[in-house]
DNA sequence: GAGCCTGTTCGGGC
DNA sequence: GGCCCGAACAGGCT
């Protein structure tokens, strides 16, 4: 589910916590995300700490707390993040609950693809993954000149499956790609090669626009993106291009593996 | 019951 | 080694 605008929404429920000491952690130590560190270390780690800040980059979060520990949290396909009131009963796939004095922080994740790092660090620094990531799509960082050599590294790989490269687009998942291909108008199986400068230069910017308005859009409550979208079109079978004088039938098919969707009349 | 799937990693093949 | 690509991971949902 969580590409970066849902994970800037999953990020901010547990705002609520921000502030308030962990007094109990409690863990389903079977659980795959604790596969690079176990349960009890993650018990040990946090129990007695202050939540005292969080922050997002493309798929990743990540979460401070006091004494300098750091925890990083990755939704996979089907993470989610949600605050509930001290006698919320536990359900099956609540994997870490951090219990505090007048709630608890939950992560759930029934297909278990999600991933849960932690640092402590003595000088209050970021853990060094964390400061190695790509610039975010969304910000100034995330320049032409950076766009364009990474786009030329690649020239066989499709503009869809490149897209979906986190190297360079922190953030962007399958639906995102798809909107990004179908707002400039291109196939998705365009290899990266046969793209002019212009035509890169412009998947640049639909690739911020389309980041920055996801994020403005669903962060703040799960927003509905707007019909102009492809976004709501392209699940239902029957589906057909939003633009008005378009109206085609949408297409999907496996591109390298994964579910693709563009109109077959705009995209070509 | 089979197939699907908004993500990432791993390993085989070239 | 680099690149490509399919399989694997897992389980709820249609």
């Amino acid at each position: 589910m969580p590409e970066l605008a849902e994970v800037e929404f999953f990020c901010k429920q547990w705002d609520l916590g921000l502030g308030g000491e962990i007094g109990e952690v409690l863990t389903h130590p079977a659980a795959r995300i604790y596969r690079d560190i176990p349960a009890a270390a993650v018990e040990r780690g946090l129990t007695g700490r202050t939540l005292v800040g969080s922050e997002t980059h493309g798929k990743q979060m990540l979460f401070e707390f006091s004494g300098g520990a750091w925890m990083g949290l990755h939704l996979g396909m089907t993470g989610r993040l949600y605050v509930a009131a001290l006698d919320h009963e536990e359900e099956k796939r609540d994997h870490l609950i951090l219990v505090q004095r007048e709630r608890k922080l939950i992560f759930s994740d029934y297909r278990m693809f999600g991933k849960l790092t932690l640092d402590i660090t003595d000088d209050g620094e970021r853990p060094g993954w964390w400061q190695a990531l790509p610039p975010r799509t969304t910000e100034s960082g995330f320049t032409k000149s950076h766009h364009r050599t990474f786009v030329k590294r690649f020239p066989k790989t499709p503009l869809k499956t490149l897209l979906l490269d986190q190297r360079c687009y922190p953030g962007i998942g399958n639906w995102m790609a798809d909107e990004i291909c179908w707002q400039l108008r291109l196939p998705p199986q365009t290899r990266s090669g046969e793209l002019s400068d212009e035509e890169i230069d412009a998947v640049w910017k639909v690739t911020r626009k389309v980041s920055r308005d996801a994020v403005r859009v669903i962060r703040p409550d799960w927003g509905r993106l707007p019909d102009s979208w492809l976004m709501n079109h392209r699940w239902k079978d029957g589906g057909v291009c939003p633009r008005k004088e378009c109206r085609t039938d949408l297409v999907r098919a496996d591109l390298r593996g994964r579910t693709t969707c563009w109109c077959p009349v705009c995209q070509k």
